[in-house]
DNA sequence: AGCACA
């Protein structure tokens, strides 16, 4: 009895439905087309295109079933198929009586796209790394990130819809490159639909939501630490002023972080005169003074989210202080001033390290104290660079995220400098996208 | 070349 349900959907004789299924049609072909084709017949009312495994079929709904039925018949007695750009395609009323309207703002390409970001670790993708990834297609202009039912989830606002259509195209189901996400967390895909949005509303710039057009725009109070430091970075628009104390807070504290190593890790860029360090927010934080405001600007640069020790413990996250010269009223272990070292004598060996560069310091240095610190202490961070090398290496804007957290350090050589590049000049105007484009970059798309 | 899952 329920033999009509069983029945092959291509029967030869196909009842009368004012829907039209068509097949093979040419590649993307557009709704513009499939109306041009019912047109002659009678009222096109609905369309709908890309449908199918192969997305080459369609559906044309005409107003009238007698539209439907003139096309049909035209097309059974023709000598001329019917053609969509030279390809003949097949057509036979549907089994449906009407084209649900799934014509979600999905469909139409606009100049936001709607990110899902799917994985395990999907949250701890930062609004920088996104910024990062779409960047390498045009201007970004806002970025917002929200967290619905079907994820974590990011609109991000090119200036027109070439631009977000390129990164669509090229990003839509991909992951998010390995580099430039912490070695702990597992893959990152990237699920991209068009926006019925054109314009995001962004009304501070805080870890959730970025205009990158607008630097002045006021800075959340979530995106201020317990300090007081704007722990937030603005696309190479400063809006913390530099100074000679910088403001480090060491998250994923696996380890303990002491005033020694700090010290180490701080004075492979010059001097640290001075070093403070305090419990806040239940984690560690420090402040490093140094003699002056390209020293610590250096420090900040090279050690900004980076890690102490292997395996993403003991993450740097560095900002100015608005100090400028620390009071030091006691050398203890929780803090010193190296400055004065006749005083300096709570340990009359502060450092093993002392004011020697870091680099003197390798892997097995018979000196190292390893007892203090964990089996893979002797991986612990140690730039290789001393204060000179700000100016060889092109300046960074502070919302690049150096997240090499798998690598403590990385010679420059190694780090992919792609990453600042893409940053201050999208790939399309980029000198250096010469070898460091990503595998998905635009070229392809133009 | 044979019916849509948002």
């Amino acid at each position: 009895m329920a033999s009509v349900s069983s029945q092959p959907q291509f029967r030869y004789t196909q009842p009368p439905s004012k829907v039209l299924h068509l097949r093979n049609l040419p590649w993307e072909c557009t709704e513009e087309e499939l109306i041009e084709l019912g047109k002659p017949f009678g009222k096109v009312v609905n369309t709908k295109c890309n449908v199918g495994a192969n997305r080459n079929q369609a559906f044309i709904e005409f107003a009238d079933l007698n539209q439907a039925i003139n096309m049909i018949s035209y097309y059974a007695s023709s000598s001329e198929p019917a053609q969509v750009r030279g390809k003949t395609v097949y057509l036979q009323y549907s089994n449906r009586q009407e084209i649900v309207n799934n014509k979600t703002t999905a469909d139409v390409a606009g100049n936001v796209l709607l990110v899902t970001i799917e994985g395990n670790d999907a949250r701890q993708v930062s609004i920088d790394v996104l910024h990062l990834v779409f960047s390498a297609f045009g201007f970004v202009h806002k970025i917002t990130t929200f967290e619905k039912t079907a994820g974590f989830q990011a609109l991000v606002q090119f200036s027109d819809t070439e631009t977000a259509s390129s990164a669509k195209n090229a990003l839509d189901g991909r992951s998010i490159p390995r580099y430039l996400l912490p070695e702990h967390m597992g893959p990152c895909t990237l699920r991209i639909t068009y926006s019925a949005h054109t314009d995001l509303s962004v009304k501070f710039q805080s870890h959730r939501s970025r205009d990158y057009t607008n630097p002045y725009l006021p800075v959340a109070p979530s995106a201020i630490d317990g300090s007081g430091q704007l722990s937030l970075g603005l696309d190479g628009k400063k809006l913390e002023p530099e100074s000679n104390v910088l403001l480090a807070s060491i998250e994923n504290m696996q380890y303990a972080v002491t005033l020694d190593v700090l010290q180490m890790v701080f004075s492979a860029f010059g001097p640290v005169q001075k070093i403070a360090m305090f419990d806040k927010n239940g984690g560690l934080q420090a402040l490093i003074q140094y003699p002056d405001v390209q020293t610590a600007v250096v420090a900040k640069e090279a050690l900004e989210g980076h890690c102490i020790y292997d395996g993403g413990f003991c993450k740097l996250h560095i900002s100015y202080s608005r100090h400028t010269d620390l009071s030091i009223k006691v050398n203890n272990d929780r803090s010193r001033d190296y400055t004065i070292p006749n005083t300096a004598m709570v340990n009359p060996q502060p450092s093993i390290l002392g004011q020697q560069p870091a680099q003197m310091i390798g892997p097995g240095a018979p000196n190292f104290n390893a007892t203090q610190y964990p089996p893979n202490a002797e991986q612990a961070m140690m730039p290789q660079h001393s204060g000179g090398w700000g100016s060889a290496v092109p300046p960074v804007p502070q919302s690049i995220p150096m997240q090499m957290t798998s690598h403590p350090y990385m010679p420059p050589a190694t780090m992919p400098q792609m990453v600042p590049g893409m940053m201050q000049m999208p790939a399309h105007t980029s000198p250096m996208q010469a070898g460091t484009r990503p595998p998905y970059g635009p070229n392809s798309m133009q």
